[in-house]
RNA sequence: GGAGGGGUUCCCGAGCGGUCAAAGGGGGCAGAUUGUAAAUCUGCUGGUUCUACCUUCGGAGGUUCAAAUCCUCCCCCCUCCA
């Protein structure tokens, strides 16, 4: 009987990772039946979480709810490096109430998934801090160059003569040596992160630690179901999304990266979702079952009602061509008579430039009520007040002060 | 320290004295179709007082009727040698 209990878990654990380092090691500290302490990294700029995020965030809670204890790294001290991308080689470090302000955020954003009661949230700075630079050479000298350069882009820039600096080192090893401090029995991050985490593992050998285990998740498409999931793609689903945003971004996926949605996203049993992926092999409209998944997202940042009227609202502007009860309003102070078009919607954020507005109106992108504009040159009178809508989705109620 | 090569509109990348707001591709946006999917087709993709005008080609000057294109100086990036 336990031992199934075991399996049955082990089989949820396993669901999306990429992988398991090393499986073996995880099954005996989980037979163990004690709390494990699993512990997860995040930089502390950009609070701002995305459901990309939200994929190891949800393989945390999963770790709660089977009665582990999960510890939620903030790596303020690791933050001054910036994890070597090659890129921005240096970060600029931020002030202690940024720090604080972005963690707070983290934990109204985290704890929409994660239990309060059984997450700790940890600063590294709390112990690099007190790291003296004697003692930094001292974990220094635990790690070699030659391990580093293993690392894939380490090694790409070292082959490719780029410059690697000094101190791009510190950061896998100060994740590493976290990992130390922290006693972590399993460290979660994403693929990119692998290296790192397995720097962890090492460095826990050596201070005769039991190593812990590393458990990569893959890395979320974003809405083009090509590139990571990432705001500065402008690609992402943002878990502080307004309920209709977010309703219709998941609806706006791809059929195949609906199921890997699915998969990372949805608390749903796999037997389920595999069961719906057959029934639209067979011919049934994955329309429905995106529905479903964006029903549960919503439902899991907002709340029921929110997903009932997302939903409501979807199919009256999409099915329905209606335009919706909810959005900006503007009122404008009109030059002579009236506005020209072009300005109005430049004003109004629906386009960016009056330059653009005018493309827009030409292309027949542009409503007023719902009736088409053909004229460019259109003045709108002042006193009144419509709907102006430009494209599917963007709209906003302009009222046209004298 | 020495020798070369480059910096072009969101990105890549052509242009190398006038026909250049600048080819082509990517991305994005819009229209048609549709399940706001995918695929496809079409158009747009610097700004404005929009059939015209104004500002862009690393920065500052200069030559010329005319410069992204030629000259001078400066800044930045890369490659090779030491």
């Amino acid at each position: 009987m336990e031992r199934f209990v075991q399996q049955e878990i082990l089989e949820q654990l396993r669901r999306g990772v990429d992988e398991i380092l090393v499986e073996a090691e995880l099954i005996k500290k989980l037979e163990e039946n004690r709390p494990l302490i699993v512990k997860a990294g995040f930089d502390p700029t950009a609070p701002d979480l995305h459901l990309g995020h939200t994929v190891l965030i949800n393989k945390l809670k999963q770790f709660q709810d089977f009665g582990h204890k999960v510890q939620f790294l903030i790596g303020d001290f690791t933050g001054m490096i910036g994890d070597p991308t090659g890129k921005n080689i240096t970060r600029k470090p931020l002030t202690k109430e940024d720090v604080l302000k972005n963690a707070k955020t983290y934990q109204e954003q985290v704890f929409k998934i994660l239990d309060p009661e059984k997450t700790e949230i940890v600063f590294n700075s709390t112990w690099m801090d007190k790291v003296s630079s004697a003692d930094l050479i001292q974990i220094a000298a635990k790690h070699t160059v030659a391990r580093m350069l293993e690392r894939d882009d380490f090694n790409k820039r070292y082959k490719g003569g780029q410059p690697i600096a000094i101190h791009e080192f510190l950061y896998p090893l100060i994740q590493g040596y976290d990992s130390v401090v922290m006693k972590a029995d399993v460290e979660l991050g994403g693929t990119d992160q692998k290296f790192n985490l397995l720097v962890g593992r090492q460095l826990q050998g050596i201070y005769g630690q039991k190593p812990q285990t590393v458990i990569t998740m893959p890395i979320l498409e974003g809405l083009d179901g090509v590139q990571k999931m990432s705001k500065s793609l402008n690609n992402y689903i943002g878990i502080a999304d307004a309920a209709d945003d977010m309703f219709g971004k998941i609806m706006s996926i791809s059929d195949d990266l609906m199921w890997r949605y699915f998969e990372l996203l949805s608390f749903r049993p796999m037997t389920e979702i595999i069961q719906w992926k057959k029934e639209c092999d067979e011919g049934a409209n994955p329309r429905n079952y995106k529905v479903s998944l964006a029903q549960e997202i919503v439902e899991r940042f907002h709340d029921a009602m929110a997903a009932k009227k997302a939903l409501e609202n979807f199919e009256a502007r999409f099915q329905r061509g209606a335009i919706p009860d909810e959005m900006d309003e503007f009122s404008l102070q009109a030059i002579d008579a009236g506005l020209a078009i072009a300005n109005l919607l430049k004003e109004a954020g629906l386009t960016k430039s009056t330059s653009d507005a005018m493309r827009m109106i030409k292309q027949g992108a542009v409503k007023i009520d719902g009736e088409k504009v053909g004229d460019p040159k259109l003045i709108l009178s002042a006193g009144t007040q419509h709907v102006y809508q430009v494209g599917k989705r963007k709209f906003a109620r302009v009222e046209i002060k004298t």
